[in-house]
DNA sequence: TCAATAATTCGATTAATCTAGAATTATAGG
DNA sequence: CCTATAATTCTAGATTAATCGAATTATTGA
């Protein structure tokens, strides 16, 4: 992921309702959730939602799988796993600073 | 760092102009750098440049010092560990994933 | 085929952000 | 005191984002 890429994903983020979104998907496990029961949840006009949805699906951050009438949104952890790498082999690198491991 | 916290700070990083400020910060260690200095670096507009750090120090990812005339601007290492540590601790725990340590 | 359900797309409004030149403030040094 | 320098604030236009009701598109099941 180069830079224009890392900027894309954070700015996704960097919305509470994508957020929100994001953190439920994450609970919710690799199974993901369907787009209605995410709503339910979240309490967010349908509207609204779908068009967080595209966005976070767009750089990447969900995947979207249609089954029949639901739409299944899926976090992609190897995704948010490149954009914290990249936060931490690129942005952590000060003269006094190891590459972080052992931050937890 | 709370939901609002953590979405403000990622929503200044998402932004490719600030993102490269963030960098090149780091880049340049815990001294920092004078605002003139990533202004000939980055080649971007005074008004511009003022613009987008005082937008990183409001979220706290930067901090600012006046010395005499300049404003040398430091990255804030922690609040960055902050922010990283919580994508890994909130986002990162499906149900088929660890907190994730090893990644790098 | 029809009604119900799941979700998106459309359209319009409002708000926020980005951009950058011009004017301003603060300070150093001659 | 005056000039040069460092940076911010002001202002305004352009772009992008957020919101959400209404209309639309699948798809299921009676």
């Amino acid at each position: 992921m180069d830079h224009e890429g890392v900027a894309a994903s954070l700015a996704e983020l960097g919305n509470t309702h994508r957020l929100a979104v994001f953190r439920f998907l994450v609970k919710a496990g690799h199974r993901g959730a369907p787009v209605g029961e995410i709503q339910k949840a979240l309490d967010i006009p349908a509207s609204t939602l779908s068009h967080h949805l595209s966005r976070m699906a767009r750089v990447g951050l969900i995947k979207q799988e249609k089954h029949s009438r639901t739409i299944v949104c899926i976090p992609d952890y190897h995704h948010l796993q490149n954009l914290i790498g990249f936060l931490q082999a690129e942005c952590c690198i000060g003269e006094n600073m190891e590459p972080v491991a052992a931050s937890l």
